[in-house]
DNA sequence: CTGGATCCGATTTGATACTG
DNA sequence: CAGTATCAAATCGGATCCAG
């Protein structure tokens, strides 16, 4: 396999650059919830069981950045963020999909308790 | 999403779990060597480059746990261990194998150089 | 309401030395 | 050759405070 530098990261194959882009805890969650909605910040704050606040700011900064999701702001007092998904954000859809029925496949053999 | 415990750590979601398993930067790597060949510890450590003795054989013996990979140890001297894949890791090949071709995608669109 | 910055502890990883 | 143990460095993430 390759290796290659993006933003002066050293990349060893493809898979790690995907995962660069959307993976880590955060990244398909927020994803996820945007995938036919858009959502203020509060909203997604309020979905995500457990994120914390320096953890969804600076994911959001990167999805933005490099352009999964739309950021609009509205100038009103107290503000207002929308966030949305991009074309780019919408075709990970189909990735995160499939590693999560990867996922459910791999908790039923492991027997993990979980609800429906 | 529902959150659930393995192994004493908590789990937000499916995907969590399925990275948890075959995540990090050197899992997915180690499975697709050994996707239809048996390999020796050394002959691993030689094919990936820049893992250290002590990433392989930590990830190899997580991914023995859980068995994705087994471990057969010749009683020799010196020493010689091969590592094979199991069904169960087999079947994450799969996965591995389109997350990769949407990581050679997002590099494309990303405009990355890399070698063929 | 949204977001940036700082501090600090926890976790992860690399380098190195040692073993049968 | 394959593996373990230890220590230090780097990274990550949570809590908290300030700001427009």
């Amino acid at each position: 396999m390759p290796e290659f530098l993006y933003n002066k990261k050293l990349y060893y194959n493809p898979v790690e650059f995907a995962m660069g882009r959307i993976g880590g805890t955060w990244k398909m969650p927020i994803l996820w919830r945007l995938k036919d909605k858009t959502l203020r910040y509060g909203e997604l704050k309020k979905d995500i069981p457990h994120i914390t606040h320096k953890m969804l700011t600076s994911q959001l900064r990167e999805l933005e950045e490099e352009d999964f999701i739309n950021r609009k702001v509205f100038p009103v007092v107290p503000p207002k963020v929308e966030y949305s998904i991009t074309e780019r954000g919408r075709r990970s859809i189909q990735i995160i999909e499939s590693i999560r029925a990867y996922g459910l496949e791999l908790m039923d053999e492991f027997k993990v308790e979980h609800k429906k």
